[in-house]
RNA sequence: GGGGGCGUAGUGUAGCGGUUAACAUGUCGGCCUGUCAAGCCGAAGAUCGCGGGUUCGAAUCCCGUCGCUCCCGCCA
């Protein structure tokens, strides 16, 4: 090894030993007959110390140092001076006194500061994303990601559960999400797709008798990028057999709890886990991923809004919507401007408009508002004490459909919570959202689409329903929601293929299409199929709220931009033609249609 | 597919119709033996993303385009 030591391991109880460093210099500072040098490795920083008068030949060589050249010093790590230590370093209290140095490579000058947060263009961060990496908080993130992973391989393996790998060239689903397709070139005109998610694959792991499976599995989605999500991701894809859902729900909320108290310094601050019902997920927060480290619930006004006189209101209630509303506090004095923006923001999620009333008592009444005259004094009074506002408030109303209503109001509640630091950003707070319903109405296609995925099991109470009434039925999905992000959805499956073939029946799948996509599934659960179910947390959103970081970009080595391209090796690309050829590939240009 | 934001020395920002485009930091040179975001002195460094238009005059206004980003759609 050309280091005996790591620097940002030195102590005050090893002074006076001779250790030979090795690593990156952070910063420098040269002061004629005695220079500075910040070395970093992996471990941290230490103060080098190297003095013309004690190391004339290192010195000579140290003069002409600079950031991130790579160096390897020798000499005695010795306590500092009196007065002269470092507080905010851990090796705050030491120096090496250098004996030797030798340059290993000198470094250009880096195209942004390594040594120094500041915000740096995303794009010249990902073109040297290899420098940008070399930042300590972006080391941090990856080695917390290291931790994170390797905890929960130890936890479930101590658990009896078995890692297998599953295929990244696999078949295509029309369902879900867009494939990205891998062409063969043995197969002319066929195609791979790489996995959304080993969904069908652990189900058959459990047909075969695995009974516990994990992976840490690589995904693939062609869709248009968030914060939060990439084309490829990572996933802990689990299954179990012979469990309900409350046997892998305490599983995650154990292994949950322990990742955050073991790894982070954050507050857990849901214990145990809430566990909301979808519809009161919807009711209290507008979203089926809350955010419950603050409060401002919605609150229905449906009764006393609609007998008001205000049509947007009556026409509501009466064709049997709600109207809901939040409380923003303190909001009260906002300007024309500021709700017209606000109005902007829910019309974004779809709403027409926004009504307000701002609490403040005048000889016009106790609100100020362009709807008051609508109501009566007294219905303004009801309508202040029900949503639970005070003087000084502001009441943002929302009139619509009860998912158009839920849309606008989640994204006013996530505004103010931002806006006025609701949430705070060393907590974190976990919850289950369950009882989702098994379908939702496609009405462009006529038919009921899976909320969660088509494998999922009906709630074995509603089975009845699959015929009766679809749209009641519930699955036995469960999503975990964390900070206002979904981080985790699984379900118990159907493990019976007459209930399987109902559903296949009622998203509009027809026996020959059934067979032709899935006949390696329904035909694997003729053959013994033990009662089963999973559950798979997104890796990357995980670590992301652990590090508290405010994308998925920061705790992935090489992330794909919005326009999903890799802007340092600069993929995708084009290919030589014989390689088209080979894989009976003809590209069409747009331009020319 | 749609909407918003950003793009100015290596980097981060200011300037938002009118002198020579400013500040910090980095870079280069000089001084300096206790600094740790070292300090002091000096220097270099910008086709204001790109293309077009409006104007006597554009970094600034308009149109287009490229890149990054946030959001809606999409993401079983």
């Amino acid at each position: 090894m050309l280091k005996t030591r790591n620097c940002g391991d030195l102590r005050l109880e090893d002074a006076g030993q001779q250790v030979t460093l090795a690593g990156w210099v952070h910063r420098w500072r040269d002061h004629a007959g005695l220079v500075f040098l910040d070395l970093r490795d992996r471990s941290g920083l230490v103060q080098v110390k190297i003095d013309q008068a004690t190391a004339p030949e290192a010195h000579d060589l140290a003069r002409d140092v600079r950031t991130e050249w790579v160096i390897q010093v020798s000499g005695t790590v010795a306590t500092r001076p009196e007065g002269m230590t470092n507080p905010d370093l851990p090796t705050g209290e030491v120096e090496l006194e250098v004996s030797t140095l030798k340059v290993l490579n000198r470094a250009k000058t880096p195209p942004f500061y390594i040594n120094k947060d500041e915000n740096v263009d995303e794009a010249l961060r990902m073109r040297y994303r290899y420098l940008d990496l070399r930042r300590p908080a972006m080391q941090r993130n990856l080695i917390l990601r290291h931790n994170v992973i390797r905890f929960i391989r130890n936890y479930l393996s101590d658990r009896g559960f078995v890692e297998i790998e599953t295929p990244i060239l696999f078949k295509t689903t029309p369902e879900g999400a867009r494939d990205y397709l891998v062409p063969s070139r043995v197969h002319p005109g066929k195609f791979f797709a790489l996995p959304q998610s080993p969904q069908q694959l652990k189900q058959l792991l459990m047909v075969a008798g695995y009974e516990r499976y994990f992976q840490i599995a690589r995904c693939f989605r062609d869709e248009d990028q968030r914060g939060d999500r990439q084309p490829e991701f990572t996933q802990l894809d689990l299954e179990m057999s012979f469990v309900t859902r409350e046997d892998i729900m305490d599983l995650i909320e154990d292994m949950m709890t322990r990742i955050v108290e073991e790894l982070t310094d954050l507050e857990l601050v849901t214990r145990p886990f809430p566990r909301l019902s979808h519809d009161e997920a919807l009711r209290r927060y507008g979203t089926d991923k809350p955010d419950l480290r603050y409060g401002m619930e919605i609150v229905d006004l449906s009764a006393i809004a609609g007998a008001s006189s205000f049509r947007v209101f009556t026409e509501a209630v009466a064709a049997g919507n709600p109207v809901r509303a939040i409380v923003a506090p303190g909001c009260a004095g906002y300007s024309r401007k500021q709700i017209d923006d606000l109005g902007a923001l829910a019309q974004s999620a779809g709403a027409k408009g926004l009504a307000w009333m701002a609490v403040e008592e005048s000889e016009a009444g106790p609100v100020r508002s362009p709807i008051a005259k609508f109501f009566s004094a007294e219905q303004l009074v009801a309508l202040v004490e029900q949503a639970g506002a005070a003087p000084g408030d502001l009441i943002l109303f929302a009139a619509d459909t009860p998912a158009v209503v839920s849309a606008a109001l989640d994204a006013l509640r996530r505004e103010f919570g931002e806006r006025l630091g609701l949430a705070d950003p060393d907590q974190i707070a976990f919850c289950w959202v369950i009882d989702f319903p098994l379908f939702e109405w496609n009405e462009d296609e006529r038919r009921w689409d899976p909320s969660h995925h088509l494998f999922t099991a009906p709630m074995w109470e509603d089975v009845p329903l699959l015929d009766a009434d679809p749209g009641r039925a519930r699955g036995q999905q469960y999503d975990l929601a964390c900070n206002g992000y979904e981080i985790a959805g699984g379900s118990i499956r159907i493990h019976d293929r007459a209930v399987q073939e109902k559903i296949f029946g009622l998203i509009g799948l027809d026996v020959a299409d059934a067979r032709q996509r899935f006949g390696h599934m329904l035909e694997a659960f003729e053959f013994g199929t033990p009662p089963h179910g999973g559950i798979a947390p997104g890796i990357d959103r995980l670590v992301m709220l652990l590090a508290q970081e405010p994308n998925i970009r920061e705790v992935i080595a090489f992330p794909k931009t919005q326009q999903a391209a890799d802007l340092m090796a600069g993929a995708p690309s084009e290919v030589e033609p014989q390689q088209l050829a080979d894989l009976h590939i003809c590209v069409v240009d747009e331009a020319k249609g």
